[in-house]
DNA sequence: ATGTTC
């Protein structure tokens, strides 16, 4: 593979035309950054990927890039709908993974010796852990309407506040979906599972802002120094899993049947104008509104938690999303290629849409300045508030990094992890963890990841998307 | 990520 430097922070892996590569690959990231990388297998990941039928400008990676399923976390691949695939591997298991932030009325200092309690009782009532069951029990018949109606149906039903649903990407539902197409096996895992946190890096937490960058955007989206909010990051539980699973199944016959070329099998694709395509999008668009609906839930639940331990009236807690982000997702967008507008699918897999002010698809809230990007730090790290660019627009697809993304396999975190106590090591930091799992904690270390600071540096420094506030944690809950 | 090996 021919990799080089384009500039401060990008990456070029050259059009290798031999290998069917249909557009170059680029890489942001910053030289430290980039060591770990092109030390592993991801970056091969984006090169397969620009072998895709109908790939645009090029197989794009954010600096929180590290090794995934067919396409690397942290890749965004766009391809034409008039001619191009759509893959599953470009979207990931956990369908519709993604990130809500809750702002409030309330000052740190004012609710410190309080933590612990909230904490408690935050645990107590979203339920955590793999295979978790949640609160609510659906119908077959509610729980279609759920795939229909995504966070809609929770707002329906009493789970949040009307305004919730403007600041939600895509109002928290697509529109187009058919649950005929989600298997039963799917509709048994989700029925027990909504307003379920599950495991892994999925978690909820109380923070305070400690930063502010820039003042009036920050201002404009309810963020100040000193203010408690509070972070769910959570998917599609078992119900998304299924999804992809059975769709993997049927791309790998579909990538024969049309004659598809791919270097890699866990890119198997389907046009976007195939039965199996706009099947696969029709099923994970149900998936995705679960997600939405299963983080509209959770976020019911911390207002109602707050309100009860604090003794505080809903006006006096204020406690209200911000946004919540997909970052595990696939959509039919319009972008403007070469002077021309086009269709495009985009695969954004451990990728957050970065959308800049006076964009059509942002909200009436947030118009003026532009998308609020929420982004998740791993656990007893820093979070962000970002928000979207004109340069996210031109260069990726609308697009920026997700998270930290991992430096050590899950395997690799448990072996370093190995005699020591890192709920422990986390509360010295002054972060109280309740866990299900001591597994998880190991997985999930610190050290397992990047250092988010540096990726939300190289986006911010390379235009992709502008810091407008940072995070620490005060208290985390995990699966 | 995941009823963590259908």
């Amino acid at each position: 593979m021919d990799v080089s430097q384009l500039d401060k922070y990008r990456w070029q892996i050259a059009r290798d035309t031999s290998s069917g590569m249909h557009v170059p690959g680029i890489v942001y990231s910053d030289e430290i950054l980039m060591r770990k990388v092109l030390q592993d297998k991801s970056l091969q990941q984006v090169a397969n990927a620009a072998t895709l039928p109908g790939i645009v400008e090029a197989s794009l990676a954010m600096p929180d890039i590290h090794y995934g399923y067919g396409l690397p976390i942290g890749g965004v691949v766009a391809t034409r709908v008039s001619d191009g695939v759509v893959t599953p591997g470009g979207v990931g298991f956990d369908i519709n993974c993604g990130v809500r932030l809750l702002t409030t009325q309330l000052e740190a200092p004012a609710i410190k010796k309080q933590i612990s309690n909230l904490l408690q009782s935050l645990y107590n009532n979203i339920p955590c852990g793999v295979g978790s069951r949640g609160r609510l029990k659906l119908s077959r018949k509610e729980l279609r309407r759920v795939l229909q109606k995504g966070s809609r149906w929770a707002i329906q039903n009493g789970y949040g506040l009307a305004e919730e649903l403007d600041r939600t990407e895509e109002k928290g539902a697509f529109e187009e979906t058919d649950p005929d197409l989600v298997s039963p096996k799917a509709m048994d895992r989700g029925s027990q599972q909504l307003g379920t946190l599950g495991s892994g890096n999925h978690f909820a937490e109380i923070q305070v802002v400690d930063t502010i960058y820039e003042k009036n955007i920050a201002t404009a989206f309810g963020l100040h120094e000193g203010q408690i909010t509070v972070m769910i990051h959570s998917g599609s539980r078992g119900l998304g899993h299924q999804v992809c699973t059975d769709f993997l199944s049927v791309m790998g016959t579909a990538t024969k049947k049309y004659g598809i070329k791919i270097p890699d099998r866990q890119l198997a694709c389907a046009p976007l104008s195939s039965v199996e395509g706009k099947q696969y999008l029709l099923a994970m668009r149900c998936a995705a509104n679960y997600a939405w609906a299963n983080r509209q839930i959770m976020a019911h639940w911390a207002r109602e938690t707050f309100m009860k331990i604090l003794g505080l009236s809903p006006r006096d807690l204020g406690m209200i999303s911000l946004y919540d982000v997909a970052h595990n997702i696939v959509k039919i967008e319009t972008f403007t290629i070469k002077g021309k507008k086009q269709k495009l699918a985009v695969h954004r897999k451990g990728a957050t849409r970065a959308y800049p002010a006076h964009h059509n698809a942002v909200g009436e809230y947030f118009k003026a300045h532009g998308q609020p990007v929420i982004i998740p730090g791993d656990m007893g790290t820093h979070s962000f508030v970002l928000v979207g660019t004109e340069k996210a627009l031109e260069q990726t697809f609308g697009s920026t990094c997700h998270g930290a993304g991992r430096v050590l396999s899950r395997k690799a975190a448990i072996k370093k992890a190995k005699g020591r106590i890192i709920q422990q090591e986390l509360e010295q930091k002054g972060i109280m963890v309740l866990a299900k799992g001591r597994q998880t904690l190991a997985e999930e270390m610190p050290e397992a990841y990047k250092d988010i600071s540096r990726v939300v540096d190289v986006v911010h420094n390379c235009g992709l998307s502008k810091k407008v506030a940072r995070l620490t944690p005060l208290g985390v809950i995990k699966g």
